[in-house]
DNA sequence: GCGATCAGGT
DNA sequence: CACACCTGATCGC
């Protein structure tokens, strides 16, 4: 559960997923998804106070959060205070202290965060620095290398810190199966016992929060049976889900509720009622999401559990593992980051230990600037693969700095290093605010060295487990690599690679987007539709890959696979053991790895689909990916222009705002991707775009007339982005 | 009667 | 295992 107070230190007048105590003063409101614990205080009288006080007072978010949120009448007072911003879409927002008048620009980016439908991060940008708060969130490793966003051209921006959705940020959840690998679990375990007959039904047990629609799309979509659900009129203007659900309780998949669902279902009886269907009782399995986690070492991970006669345990997360998040931040750096939740059992300085090391003044500190061994064995940029090209890569990229290649950056690193470490060792930042400009590191921290003894930290025991860490950085960074080689040594990162596509779905412009912040293609792959060809027909006992952690399963005697990958293990659910006869004991276990199978092959149809159909979970990769690797085109925008061109902007805003007299609070810019007015540069991202890491730095040095220029600005102490 | 908080449950 | 949420009891206004 999220601890975030609702502030960040650099912008303490903006107040993001909290609305109480402190946050009734804040200038403007920001949610980043509809779930609870992020919405404390949001309906309270007080706040409704404030609002019919101070009629300059709005809340963003997207527009699916928006629809989600007025669904409840409890916050319909809210309607015409939201302003909603597109995806992927950087705005400016000009924010009023009312007391003093006081005004400040600043532009959010709002970036998918896959948590929910309609979950986001807030970019924002301003005097006081690029901040990131990333609301809750689960990114597949790599996917912060796709977001084009929180680039500037090839680079990482610069960012001061990152609010971090850090609920699983403890080793004990080293990796949690992919997104997909969860989903086709799940769908392997459904479709097995519904085929079965027509009144075989499968009860999903999903508590009652936004997350769980991308599971429902894509049964659906996959099984052509839809979801039966309490309600479904939060989604009337979201087709793509609507499609999928239904209140008609004649389907054989249910997510229906009811406060005494579990004595429902002892009684052979659907949480809606149902319990026969043309007299013949139903056979109702019941199947909980819930997280699951395995360590490092774990090889073997069970999508699904058996834990009762005809109830199940899937896998499913809506937050990222341990891994990821280290993965999300290590790419990011920022100079400080600040955990927006503590995990249970564990502290906030365990979690910041933890997040440290990955920070820009950590390795300013504890890093050479130059370590050509370091470089050699573990750089992040590196374009490594499997096979032993990947060496020659190595050497190829290792030794150019690949993240200054863009000059106007360039110039940034050469400034000497002056607020970064200080800042970064818990002071209070609100004192450093006003020298911001001068916040910049060193050159080298912007390579993404990893060091072999730090990186390992606390899991330095596992060296093989540190390389495929570094692995996974590392063919995120090259989608065509991925493609070619997957994952060199197992399941566990294989998730890498099912999020790689191409194309970029076309948004509609009257309908809130869900899918941009869900999306994801089951594929029917060969693999799987082989599955299909072979129905449920045999039970492979007696091969338990449950991992320790599992003692529910363990106490199990023997397992059944269900192989979404081949016919050794084949699909099959006795319906005599989930009838009670329970004669094999079967512990129904899908592993990742097998899950795995089918999802590389989902990898190779890729391309034709990706477009439309790359759907339900991950529209960041699919979107942010077309923005990246895409040819850009006349709509993609390029993110070096945005922070070149925010100050002309501010200039044009400021002066439009005095000329319509309106002195709002809010100028929104069109809601328009900021567009490039420099083609160079626009080529410059474009070549760049083509890969994560250039092949040459000379492709991209500065001209020494601009650096003559940008140094000049840098020595007049005027700001450079 | 309402909201905030906590405990306890799923 | 946790998450996000619900219910019910209690307290204060």
């Amino acid at each position: 559960m999220s601890s975030f107070g609702g502030r960040m230190r650099e912008y303490p007048w903006l107040s993001i997923d909290r609305f109480d105590r402190e946050n009734l003063r804040a200038r403007a409101y920001f949610l980043s998804h509809c779930h609870k614990d992020h919405m404390k205080g949001l309906r309270a009288p007080s706040l409704k106070r404030r609002l019919e006080c101070s009629l300059k007072v709005h809340l963003y978010c997207s527009p699916v959060t928006k629809e989600l949120l007025l669904t409840s009448p409890k916050y319909k007072f809210w309607e015409n205070r939201i302003v909603t911003l597109e995806v992927e879409t950087p705005t400016q927002i000009s924010l009023l202290d009312e007391a003093s008048g006081e005004k400040e620009e600043i532009v959010v980016t709002l970036l998918p965060a896959g948590h929910c439908p309609g979950s986001v991060m807030f970019l924002f940008q301003g005097q006081n620095g690029t901040v990131l708060y990333t609301g809750d969130f689960r990114l597949a490793k790599g996917e912060a290398a796709r977001m084009e966003l929180l680039h500037s051209g090839t680079r990482v921006k610069d960012i001061q810190s990152v609010y971090l959705d850090t609920t699983f940020c403890d080793p004990r959840f080293y990796q949690i199966p992919s997104r997909e690998e969860c989903l086709n679990g799940i769908l392997e375990l459904v479709r097995s016992w519904i085929t079965l007959s027509r009144h075989h039904v499968v009860w999903l047990n999903c508590k009652a929060a936004y997350g769980y629609e991308y599971l429902f799309t894509n049964l659906s979509e996959e099984l052509g049976v839809k979801v039966h659900v309490n309600k479904l009129d939060m989604f009337n203007n979201m087709p793509e889900i609507l499609y999928h659900v239904t209140t008609d309780r004649h389907t054989q998949i249910h997510a229906c509720r009811h406060p005494r669902d579990d004595d429902y279902l002892r009684g052979n009886r659907l949480p809606c009622g149902m319990t026969s269907r043309n007299g013949t009782p139903l056979c109702i399995i019941s199947v909980k999401p819930s997280t699951m986690w395995f360590g490092e070492r774990t090889r073997k991970t069970n999508i699904v559990v058996r834990t009762g006669e005809s109830s199940y345990r899937a896998c499913f997360s809506f937050h990222s593992s341990y891994s990821e998040i280290k993965d999300f931040l290590g790419y990011i750096r920022p100079v400080n980051v600040y955990p927006n939740v503590i995990p249970v059992g564990s502290t906030a300085d365990e979690v910041v230990k933890i997040l440290k090391p990955l920070c820009k003044s950590y390795s300013i500190k504890s890093e050479p600037k130059y370590k050509p061994l370091g470089t050699l064995k573990r750089s992040r940029t590196m374009d490594l693969t499997d096979t032993d090209e990947g060496s020659d890569d190595l050497f190829d990229t290792e030794l150019t700095p690949v993240r200054h290649k863009i000059p106007k950056h360039q110039v940034e690193t050469t400034l000497p290093e002056t607020k970064a470490s200080s800042e970064n060792s818990e002071g209070n930042h609100s004192e450093n605010m006003g020298s911001y400009k001068a916040t910049t590191m060193p050159m080298c921290s912007q390579v993404h060295f990893i060091d072999c003894e730090e990186s390992n930290g606390e899991d330095d025991d596992d060296e093989e487990s540190e390389k495929n860490t570094v692995w996974a950085q590392v063919v995120a960074h090259n989608p065509d690599s991925t493609l070619i080689l997957g994952n060199p040594n197992e399941e566990a990162h294989s998730d890498l690679t099912c999020t790689l596509t191409s194309g970029q779905q076309e948004s509609n412009a009257d309908m809130p987007q869900w899918d941009v912040f869900f999306k994801r293609d089951i594929k029917t792959t060969d693999d799987s539709s082989e599955n299909e060809d072979h129905p449920p027909s045999s039970i492979d006992a007696g091969r338990s890959q449950s991992p320790n952690l599992f003692s529910d399963s363990d106490s199990l005697s023997d397992s059944t696979h269900i192989s979404s990958q081949n016919s050794s293990q084949s699909t099959h659910i006795s319906e005599q053991g989930s009838q009670g006869v329970d004669s094999q004991a079967d512990t129904v276990l899908i592993t990742s790895q097998q899950a795995h199978g089918a999802d590389f092959s989902f990898l190779n149809k890729g391309g034709s689909r990706v477009t439309v159909s790359v759907s339900h979970f991950m529209a960041m990769d699919n979107q942010t990916e077309s923005h990246r690797w895409k040819p850009l085109d006349q709509n993609t925008p390029c993110p070096d222009n945005i922070d070149s061109d925010l100050k002309g902007k501010n200039q044009e805003m400021n002066a439009e705002a005095g000329a319509a007299e309106t002195q709002n609070t809010l100028i929104e810019v069109n809601n328009e991707k900021l567009k490039t007015p420099n083609s160079e540069l626009e080529r410059d991202s474009e070549s760049s775009s083509d890969f994560e890491i250039p092949s040459t730095p000379e492709a991209e040095l500065p001209r020494p007339d601009k650096l003559h220029c940008l140094y000049k600005k840098l020595a007049a102490g005027e700001m450079i982005y």
